[in-house]
RNA sequence: UGGGGUGUAGCUCAAUGGCAGAGCGCUCGACUGUUAAUCGAGUGGUUGGAGGUUCGACUCCUCCCGCCCCAGCCA
């Protein structure tokens, strides 16, 4: 700070004190002789009031300069006012102009479209609105670390920048001095394998990419994961985990950000559904539903999302699918002891048809298996040397899983399209701003 | 990539083959308590682009482009 300016959050700290604010106006209304500027910064709204008898000539002639987002520093008498929603306004003393803001400021306090909004990302952040979901965002980052920091998992940071290792989905590429070519991570699962063989539980936070031409409200080509690896877990217990870890979650977010949530205008009863145990479906069980329900997916095939939404819409609460088919799943899931035409993973659906926000599985460790099966996919054995290695010297039974940010988040806020959710979200067709 | 939709003023939208409009914004003016203040006046257009049909096209047709929704891929 530049001096002892005060938040607007704390003002009710300073009832009748003379404080300064500084902010950014967003409306200004005048009566005459009686002017009214809103400001934010941050913290919260103003209301400041000049009354033109009683503040300086050049402060009044400022005011008739405001546009939005003008930055001001204001100098007034903090008093309480039943009218303000606050319950208090700045009876201003003085009124400074910090930077203009030219009249053609795009976003208006109306209904804009969203490609008009995207294109003004920069400043559609400075919305109510767009304000409280980052505040989630922040809290339910805060309270992924708190989760596992309580259980003594480590955090660990692997690689962005990779050899053509991971899953099957594109990759976006990029040259690397004579290493030839370099991908952007997809996922940071494999090195969390290895660090779980050294750490015990671990878990990796950071941002994964993904160069699928996807168009929907589900898909980012950047987006944030949470991939805990865990040491002697099997699927049963990596279930457990991610339960408690989903239930906290949302908790957290209902205790410390009730009034972003109102802001949002979310129901937050269809959230109390986290406190009941989630149900356990056997993927066999959950095809026979759909099904019972209209769909024609057939055993074997990958559930849609129609599927989906079909199956969670029953149960009402988050619906983990247990064991999937093998091929409809990735390489390193473990087979089922049980049906070896299954391997013994889950996927997690949230309710309100928000599909798929974890993916898991327990790992395949077994180095006959798995080297059977990387070739079946036709992936490039040798470029899995360090990973086969896991399996060679010391295999252990370990899970993990992979949690979407932004998924989780608009589920939690009910925000309909996760490009919202993240501060600068990018797609298909969308590098800016 | 496939299916559906859409594109008109700075923004949000009207104009169903016959004079291209409104609200908001912006500019000027009035007002000593406003809450997206109110009231009065003013300002605003290559109707996404190219071609075609027609006496006449924002409107109908063809192609192209942008965006939105759904699907696939996944988190």
């Amino acid at each position: 700070m530049i001096d002892s300016a005060v938040r607007i959050a704390d003002l009710k700290q300073h009832a009748g004190a003379i404080v300064t604010v500084r902010g950014w106006v967003t409306h200004v209304r005048s009566s005459g002789k009686v002017a009214f500027v809103v400001a934010r910064d941050g913290s919260g709204t103003l209301q400041a009031v000049l009354v033109k008898s009683q503040v300086p000539i050049a402060s009044w002639e400022a005011f008739a300069t405001l546009t939005q987002e003008t930055s001001v520093e204001l100098v007034g008498e903090v008093r309480a006012d039943a009218r303000q929603p606050g319950g208090f306004e700045l009876g201003v003393h003085v009124l400074t102009v910090i930077g203009t803001s030219p009249v053609d400021y795009p976003i208006q306090p109306k209904e804009h479209g969203v490609d008009f909004l995207l294109d003004n990302r920069h400043f559609w952040l400075r919305t109510p609105r767009q304000t409280a979901i980052m505040r989630v965002r922040s809290e339910l980052e805060q309270a992924v670390h708190d989760f596992f920091y309580a259980r003594d998992f480590v955090r660990c940071d692997t690689p962005i920048l990779t050899a053509a290792i991971g899953e099957r989905a594109g990759l976006f590429s990029t040259e690397y001095f004579e290493e030839g070519t370099a991908y952007l991570a997809q996922t940071g699962q494999l090195y969390g394998e290895a660090l779980a063989a050294s750490l015990g539980n671990i878990y990796t936070f950071g941002p994964t990419f993904r160069a699928e031409k996807s168009k929907t409200r589900r898909h980012l080509t950047e987006f944030w994961m949470v991939e805990p690896e865990m040491a002697w877990y099997d699927q049963d217990d990596n279930m457990n985990l991610q339960e408690s870890f989903v239930r906290y979650l949302v908790q957290r977010v209902l205790e410390r950000r009730g009034e972003e949530l109102k802001v949002l205008e979310r129901d937050t009863s269809k959230l109390d559904c986290v406190r009941e145990p989630f149900v356990r479906l056997d993927y066999g069980d959950a095809v026979a539903l759909a099904q019972s329900k209209g769909s024609d997916v057939k055993w074997g095939e990958d559930l849609g999302a129609p599927d989906e939404a079909l199956i969670v819409d029953h149960h009402q609460r988050p619906v983990f699918v247990v064991n999937y088919p093998k091929e409809a799943k990735a390489f390193y899931m473990k087979e089922n002891p049980a049906d070896p035409r299954t391997v013994r993973c889950a996927d997690l659906l949230a309710p309100e048809g928000r599909g798929e926000i974890i993916g898991g599985s327990q790992r395949e460790d077994d180095y006959d298996k798995i080297l059977h099966r990387l070739t079946e996919e036709r992936l490039p054995v040798e470029a899995y040397g360090w990973y086969l290695d896991l399996r060679k010297y010391g295999t252990f039974t370990h899970s993990g899983f992979g949690l979407g940010l932004e998924r989780t988040i608009a589920w939690i806020c009910g925000i309909e399209h996760i490009r919202e959710v993240i501060p600068f979200p990018r797609m298909m067709g969308r590098l800016h701003p």
